[in-house]
DNA sequence: CTCGATTGTCTAGCGCTGCTAGAATTTCGT
DNA sequence: ACGAAATTCTAGCAGCGCTAGACAATCGAG
């Protein structure tokens, strides 16, 4: 009955390029060069085309953030194992293809998640500032929120409640996360915005796992 | 010889006229509600008034960041001391008039500081993101940074270095600043955006400052 | 294979933004 | 009191997000 699995095909090709290009143009240029006229002629449509995938430029920027999410989280659990193994090499997903942070000898899993959290906010600026600093209407701390949020929070939690499994005070890990969060999204933001010595970057990694162990 | 005083003083007064307009309008409606014939049309006067205070638009943001950082500052001073010693009422400055937090019995330098930081940007989220999240051209960690940046930032250098005085490193207090800083401003921005429970604001705080103590 | 209907796309334009050139006005020194 | 200088305003430019209505391509039925 349906032939249209083409036209939905293509559809969704282009749901996707509108996303990777509006990525690629913040990237290289920030966000304020993502203008819908700019978006339509990279993509080489007329702007109301964007309007069909998506209700306007907030959500093309929520749908960015989001898919941020999803490879944030990846990238944690990635780098997450392979801290506390050795310190490994890490592939595939977004991470493959940057300079990665030194990849240690031998690192605690916490280190290793932290670490993992920074390289990913400094090789993609653009994407982090499109999941924490522009203001998009994701919801947080609620069970409303969009999985690959949670998911992100989980991980983070997991690196934390390692040593002490059942201590118990789960109430107390959620608080933990949250301020291990906070301290990382600090670092993050801070440092994207040149206000940190950038010469000491390791040095603060250290001092805030050290801290938080 | 120059009778322009009078023409000067009004000056400077429209200047502080221009700057306050602004941060109230931001303040009440958001930085998206601070647009140049808005902002003329409350102080009275046409656009082009604006442009011979201000290069443009983003200059007004980095006046109000600017006062900003030295209302934080004078904030974490008085905090500062109230806290050390009993945690006594505040008073004078930005602080007056809000319902500042607790003001507990007894709390360490410490613990008073980092609240008061967390108050200010609680009660004033306009300045603290002009301060912040947007990106105004204001350079930070270099000899360069205006007075009131360093300021700041020596504040919460000095709450975190009064245990060991003379201990020598000198070189990780700066770094322990940074992460502290760090950690509060992550804590600040993701409170702003509803990214964290906000019924454990206090259990937040009360475990950064005993990780940092 | 053709034709009407449906779907998809584009052109053109609205109200807004930050910003500025040049005209009109006010104020000043003589 | 008058010409000069400083100040302020009117009007407009280019670009923004977004949308209505005209146009073109594709589809299903006869």
């Amino acid at each position: 009955m349906p032939p249209h699995q083409r036209r939905d095909r293509q559809r969704a090709d282009r749901h996707r390029l509108i996303l990777a290009t509006a990525r690629q143009i913040a990237e290289t240029e920030g966000w304020d060069a993502v203008t819908t006229r700019r978006l339509a002629e990279a993509i080489e449509y007329s702007q109301p085309v964007l309007y069909s995938h998506f209700a306007g430029k907030d959500e093309i920027v929520a749908a960015v953030a989001l898919d941020g999410f999803a490879e944030l989280t990846e990238a944690l659990r990635t780098r997450s194992v392979a801290g506390a193994a050795a310190g490994g090499q890490v592939r595939g997903g977004q991470v493959r293809g940057d300079h990665v942070g030194g990849g240690r000898a031998s690192e605690s899993r916490l280190g290793a998640v932290a670490r993992a959290y920074l390289d990913f906010a400094a090789a993609h600026p653009a994407v982090y500032a499109a999941m924490f600093t522009l203001h998009t209407a994701l919801t947080f701390a609620t069970p409303q929120s969009p999985e690959p949020l949670r998911d992100a929070f989980g991980v983070l939690r997991d690196s934390l409640g390692e040593g002490d499994e059942d201590t118990g005070d789960e109430r107390d890990l959620e608080t933990r996360t949250e301020v291990f969060w906070a301290a990382l999204h600090g670092l993050a933001t801070l440092t994207a915005g040149h206000r940190l010595r950038p010469a000491q970057a390791d040095e603060r990694l250290d001092l805030l796992v050290a801290q938080l162990a």
